[in-house]
DNA sequence: AACAACTGTTTACAATTTCTTAACACTATC
DNA sequence: GATAGTGTTAAGAAATTGTAAACAGTTGTT
């Protein structure tokens, strides 16, 4: 799954220079030049991470990030903020406002990645118990594993993500759309067929009665 | 046995003053001067405890605290903080940021000496056997020590580490990123291929079996 | 100081696996 | 029974990893 990332900031240059990083890495980016419309889109969008620029006119950001942990629904949006070397308190003052972490200025982008992962490694971990079963195929995301009847199969990658998305309700019809988002992400094209694919290596490994097509609409899990 | 502690300030005279009332207790005593030397002293020596200065050059003691909760192999490590009085923030910050306790400069030798000790009896409750085993393969952590059947192999320390980062979660998939953060530091960047020619160096010596690719995600070890 | 031994890193290329597409067959549905 | 949508196969492209060799840096030794 691709996470979504708010970047928030008053220089339209540093969203655009950040934004190009986090995009070039298959986040998906939403801005905001103050911490009003920052809250705004955040309601909007639930980003996994809000970067948050701390001097900012209008709201600044430690106000922001106050006011964002006040929302039930953004509480386990992560919150970094962006800050001048030189200031140190609000390095503190931030942690205090329920910041996760603070990144800095200037940015190097590296370093920005690399927190940015960290950080988001951070809700991977939140994730439960990663194992889910369904007719006897038990699939661990953390061990990138798959047991039929207790024996391994094995996946590629795109296969393992795409049962991955499958498994993740149990069910639910995922229309194609939904399928190239999430496993090849926005902004890669790849032709129809190419999913027809990888659903078939699935039904070649997994059986035939694992995978039912909707027609016009998706694919699903065959409860029956 | 002798308990090890590092001392983390950026002043020489704490430093040494500090140290000597520690090491007359018989305690082992690491020193550094910034943050980011005291993440590779940390990773070096595995201390029980780490005294970190809120305030110091470089990277904080607060950014290093985060960065030492991270490491697998230092969950265990009790942390406490050096701060002003004034600085009333850091105390709350550096709580968050992971730390056990805090101290308060100017430090008086018998209130450190008693809260030293106080924590370190926490550890007492929670020493475990370090040694982890996985198909014939015994890890001692504490000893930097791997044996295989029985026979003891050697092993460079970026392979120690590599190696002991597969066994911290055995069977779990380590991606590349997440190897490069723990093993090499959220901060230095290596070619792709070094980490290949880690893994190869471990094959080497623990044979073809032990460790598998998972291409495009990263490395586990194979339960099979 | 000279030397050997070891470590960590990179380079350049080989080997392998995975992904995608093209071409064509099939099938449910209107 | 026409048609839009899906299934299947094989083959080449693309991506990822494996490996040997070379290098600089360190450490330890004579």
């Amino acid at each position: 799954m691709s996470y979504k990332i708010l970047l928030v900031d008053d220089e339209p240059d540093i969203l655009e220079i950040i934004g190009y990083n986090l995009k070039k890495e298959g986040y998906e980016i939403f801005t905001a030049e103050d911490g009003i419309i920052a809250i705004e889109q955040a309601k909007k969008h639930q980003p996994h991470l809000i970067i948050l620029d701390v001097m900012m006119p209008n709201m600044d950001g430690i106000e922001a990030c106050s006011e964002i942990r006040e929302i039930p629904e953004l509480s386990k949006t992560l919150i970094t903020f962006l800050t001048a070397r030189s200031e140190d308190y609000s390095q503190i003052a931030g942690l205090d406002a329920g910041a996760d972490d603070y990144i800095t200025k200037p940015v190097k982008p590296k370093i920005l990645l690399s927190k940015v992962k960290s950080l988001l490694r951070r809700l991977e971990g939140k994730k439960e118990v990663s194992i889910l079963s369904f007719k006897g195929i038990e699939l661990d995301s953390n061990k990138y594993k798959v047991l039929k009847d207790g024996v391994e199969l094995k996946f590629a990658r795109k296969e393992f993500e795409l049962l991955q998305l499958l498994f993740s309700e149990i069910g639910k019809v995922f229309t194609r759309d939904e399928i190239m988002n999430t496993v090849w992400g926005a902004d890669v094209f790849i032709g129809d067929r190419t999913i027809d694919v990888h659903i078939r290596k699935l039904r070649e490994k997994l059986g035939d009665d694992i995978i039912e097509t909707i027609k016009g609409v998706g694919y699903r899990l065959n409860e029956k």
